[in-house]
This record gives C-alpha cells, sequence and structure tokens, in this order.
DNA sequence: TTGTATGCGTTATCAT
DNA sequence: ATGATAACGCATACAA
C-alpha cells in the first residue's frame, strides 16, 4: 500500500506538539528537551521519516544542485568526466543532476530550461555537435547564471572555460607523425562548426606548414561521430590515387571506426599507415595495433570545472567578476599504430 | 549582475495585477481577457520568466521524476541503458536524475535515500557489486514505492524485474565453446555475491554436465571488474600445468582485460584458446581477434523498465499489485574469438 | 523549552 | 474577467 510521505506535521500531530517543536528537534537544536528529542527522533526513525527537499529548497531558495550537460555519456571521455565532476561536487557538498544533449542543439537548449525551472545554482556545459549558435547559453551568462564550459567550448561565451591547448596537441601529434616518417599526412576531422576540431586542424596544418609540407586537400576530411559517416571517409581516403601513410583523428571514436575500416581494406596499421588520436580511451590499450592518443587530465580537470563554477556561485560581487579560461597539459601516449616495426 | 529569479509576484505588481490573473494568464486559461494575457506573456518573454519547478512539485506533490541508480555510466551496458531509459521517460512526460552507485553499497543507499528527499515518484536500480544486502531497497518496496529492478537484480527484492534468462544464455555460449572443440573450459566470472553472475556460472556448469564433462575448480575463478583483479585470475588460469583451450567472461569489461593480458603472455585466440563473453559492447567488434559475445536487447529493456515502473507510478490501487519478471531474449552473436580458424 | 505566525512560488477554490 | 486567500512542507523570527 502506498501511503502519502511522512511529514513533521504527522510526527507533531501524533506526539501532540507543535511543528516548529519538531522541525527543531530533528535538526538537533540545543534548546529542546532530551525527553521531547527523544521522541521524536524515535518516531521519526518508525516512520522512516523523510525531509523533503523541495521543501527545504524552495524556502531556502538554495538547491546546491549544479546541472551538467554532455553531449553523451558512452562517449567514454564524458563518463569520466562526469565521474570526476560528481566525485569534486559531491565533496564541496553539491549535488548534480546531468543531462545528455545527445549531439542535439534542441536538446540542450531544451535541458538548459529545465535545469533552470528546477533551480541549479550553476551549470557545467560541454557543446552538442550540433550546436552552431550559442545564444541558449550566452543568454545564461547574460543573466549572471554561474556557467561553465569544458572540452566542447565556444569562443563566443564570455564564461569560465576548462580545455586543453588543442592545437598545440595537435601540432605535436602531427609532427609524430612526420617524424616517424609520414609523407602524406591524412586528417579525420569532426563537424567543422565544432571549434575543438577546428582547433585540432589548425595544429595538424601548422605542422605540415612547418615541415615545409604543402597541404592537399584532400586529405582533410570531416566527420560527424557516426561510425556510417566515419567509415565512408575512411574509405575515400584509402581510395585517393595517393593515399595517405599518416593519419590523424581527432577523437577515439572516429579512430575506432577508422581502424575497422581500414582492416577490412587489408591497410595494415602501423605497416601502411601510422595512427594518432584524440582522448586516450582505455581502450586505447586493448586495440591491436594499440592505439596512440592524445590524452588530457581528465580528474584535474574535471575537479577545475567544479572550483571555478563554486567561485562563481559562492561570489559575494558578481560585477567585477571577469571569466577566466584554464588551459590544461596534455600527453601524447604513444603506441603501435605510430611507429614503424 | 545575478537577480533572484523572476516570480509571476514580479509581473503582477509591474502589470498592477493580481498573482492569480497572470497565474491564469501564463497556463493560457480562456476566461483571461486578450489584452490582459498578451501583456503578461509579453513581460515574461521579455524578463525570461522561468516557473519555479520545486514550487510547482511541492504544490502538486508530483514531480513525474523517477531516479534511476546504475554501477557505473562509464560501463557501456549502463550508458546504453540510461539512453534507452531517458528517452522511454520522455516520451512519457517524466525526467529522470541518474546517480552512480560506483558499486558500492554505501552509496547506493545514500542515493536512494536522497532521492527520495527529492520526491522521485520511483526507482529504476540496478544493484552495485558490493551489495549483498537488499535490506535499503525492499524498505521501498514495502513502503510501496514503485521500484523495477534490471540486470543486477536480487531474488529477495519483490519488485518487477526486466532480466535476462542468465543461465541459458550461459549454457549456450558454453555449448557452443563446447562445440568448437574446447576439452577444458574455463571460466571468469564475477564476484559470489552477484546473483547474475551466479546464474551464468551455473549455466555454464550445466552444459559441462550434459556433456559429461567434470568439473575442475580450478578452471573456475572469479572476478571483481577491476583490471588488476581480472589480469590476475587470466594469468592464474594460464599458468596451471592444463591450462584451459575455451573461456567463458561474464562481463565484456572483464574479457577485454583478459585479452589484453592473454596477448601479452603469448596465448594465441583462437588458436590457443577460444574466447566467448557476455554484453557485446560495439568494441566487440573493434578487437582484433573480433570478440564473441552474447547481447541483450537494450532498446527494448530500457522501454520494459520504464514501461513496468510507470505502470506502479500510475496504478490506483497498489493493494493487488504483483511483482513481474520480464525475461528478455539474448543472442549470441559469434565472432572470431570463438571459431578455430 | 515550546508555540504561533509568516513566507518561499505556485495553483486552486471561492468570491466579486 | 479578475482578485483574495489557502495550501504544499519546511525553517525561523518572535512570543510566551
Amino acid at each position: 500500500m502506498r501511503s502519502a510521505p511522512v511529514t513533521i506535521k504527522d510526527i507533531a500531530r501524533a506526539l501532540n506538539i507543535s511543528i516548529s517543536t519538531v522541525s527543531r528537534a530533528l535538526r538537533g537544536m540545543p534548546e529542546i528537551h532530551a525527553d521531547t528529542r527523544a521522541a521524536v527522533m524515535r518516531l521519526a526513525e518508525e516512520l522512516d521519516y523523510q525531509p523533503n527537499q523541495l521543501a527545504k529548497n524552495l524556502l531556502k531558495s538554495r538547491t546546491r544542485t549544479i546541472g551538467v550537460i554532455v553531449p553523451n555519456l558512452s562517449y567514454y571521455y564524458f563518463s569520466a568526466m562526469l565521474n570526476s565532476i560528481e566525485e569534486a561536487a559531491m565533496q564541496a557538498g553539491y549535488s548534480v543532476l546531468v543531462c545528455q544533449s545527445n549531439e542535439s542543439y534542441l536538446r540542450e537548449a531544451t535541458h538548459i530550461q529545465n535545469l533552470l525551472r528546477s533551480q541549479v545554482e550553476g551549470f557545467i556545459i560541454s557543446l552538442s555537435r550540433d550546436t552552431d549558435n550559442c545564444e541558449h547559453v550566452e543568454r545564461l551568462v547574460r543573466k549572471g547564471v554561474p556557467v561553465v564550459l569544458f572540452d566542447r567550448y565556444s569562443d563566443t561565451i564570455a564564461a569560465d572555460k576548462v580545455i586543453v591547448n588543442n592545437h598545440d596537441a595537435a601540432f605535436n601529434a602531427t609532427m609524430h607523425l612526420l617524424n616517424n616518417g609520414c609523407q602524406r599526412l591524412a586528417v579525420l576531422a569532426g563537424p567543422p562548426q565544432l571549434l575543438i576540431s577546428n582547433e585540432r586542424l589548425a595544429g595538424y596544418r601548422a605542422a605540415l606548414a612547418s615541415a615545409g609540407i604543402a597541404e592537399n586537400k584532400a586529405y582533410v576530411l570531416h566527420c560527424d561521430f557516426t561510425p556510417e559517416r566515419t567509415r565512408l571517409q575512411t574509405t575515400a581516403l584509402m581510395k585517393l590515387p595517393e593515399p595517405p601513410d599518416g593519419l590523424l583523428t581527432i577523437s577515439d571514436r572516429i579512430a575506432f571506426t577508422a581502424l575497422f575500416a581500414l582492416k577490412e581494406r587489408g591497410v595494415r596499421v602501423p605497416d601502411d599507415l601510422l595512427v594518432v588520436s584524440f582522448n586516450n580511451e582505455p581502450l586505447c590499450d586493448f586495440l591491436s595495433p594499440s592505439l596512440s592518443s592524445v590524452s588530457q587530465p581528465i580528474q584535474e580537470m574535471g575537479m577545475e570545472t567544479v572550483r571555478l563554477l563554486l567561485r562563481q556561485i559562492e561570489a559575494t560581487d558578481t560585477d567585477t567578476y571577469v571569466p577566466e579560461t584554464k588551459v590544461m597539459g596534455t600527453e601524447l601516449v604513444i603506441r603501435e599504430s605510430s611507429q614503424k616495426r
């Protein structure tokens, strides 16, 4: 049998005392008589009383809750970031409401709206693939709602950011491929509206330029994180009259599918083609050949996003606030896929 | 500058009308004069008014929110289940509060408590690895709180369940290995307190028995989903005087690490050892050799958990309610790892 | 030490 | 067509 939840009113009535006494007893206020407190506690325990968080939050106008919006939790990077964000938030006494945009602008905007209505005190966001207009987030910032972006950020948003130097990371990864003998270097980038993809692309180009290699436009293809598209683009690359002998992919998701497509076509990695990727998912180790990949300090990034957000939330004067961008270091983890044997 | 959120009171004051009129206009009630409504809507838009969901929920004693507790979202199976649960819930007008137990009983119990305080209307739970005592969930059920378990369930809980026939699935997987020539069949099971692991173990044993093979205790080892432990157990298996020539692992997480450890030791799959696993993560395709694995109908399972939960939530008489267990079909997806070439 | 009254933002009931 | 008021569950200022 289901019944309405127990309230302090129920306890008060049963004990024939006032609700304020119950409230005080429950919260261990010192002025309450020991006997009264004991009786209240006993009954609360017996009835399995659970304080109504809604009522508390409404009264205090504080929820100590932060909204997190990520593209998709089945990407390792985001679920790992969520873990570290949750941990840091919990330590600080905040809880987390997680939403997935599923790479859709519309869902992202809807989630922001809903989280706002649920009175979250701030947002940690990594933008969706299809978000080319950031008006929805900019409005948040304009309203003074604390926002921190990570990874998938945008230039136009005046919020705190926790990112890596995508340009330099891609530059280094590309140089690594060049140094290992690649002559024809291709790249599987993300969708063109994704800033981090473009930054990585720029790093790739800078590396080519620094090595005095002219860019071959046919070697630069865009993917959208769907296996179908990646497969198509990989095949397109290898069908070129001069197929590449080196490949940079801007995400492990893309690399996994690409490696699969390559194997199907009989392209041997690293013998025929060297590969370097981004994100350093745990699986990189398990693949054969194992996959070289750029790692981000997920643990630190999660802590940093929370730190920046709480700084905003707990700031007394919000007028003098200047958004900060924290650039974290990356590491190129070199494995079998990027070294000739 | 941050300011207190806009309320209907603000709008009422600005327009010099009563809050009830604002409330009615906002909700499109027919009795409101067109001009009044227009003015209210305009101002609400301009001030970016967001109704306070806390207040609404408190008043209605309904949140249309369900709590989902899973061990860890970085396991593919759970993030995929979450996606399908969220989708189904959204379609039905409910939203989802997700929590990770991180395989800890304590966190699981704490999350239940917190979600209860947040007035969720029901729970969808997959138990943590360390949950050997289900008192926390049983109490929920006793209180009449709607609960649906999936995958990691327990016999002692009188709630709806959405599961697969673990015994038969393991039986079939084991038979498949036997039919492909395995003589010495080992199994890497999960922790002994995990019912689904024991069921799969029982299926393995039944298959051996049906083939007239005596069980070799040394071939049955338990893992706890940590790579370290799995690595250790895999090594232990291969160090036996008579190492196995077939291996059943009760989760892809375990299989991935085991395959890695095998490769390190120079054990060739499938030449020296055939492997079958559980969960059919997308990566199974990408590994080399690709990994045979038992798949569960995640999409349908998500829909089913939500359907059963909403049935409970929306039931008028909760007295006559009898918990239902929905057993979904599995499919053994055969890949390279389980067939001699 | 305990009780009474007020308010958080909203909807609903009852007037007008 | 609109307004005043009570209620949801809780915390707290003020009274007693």
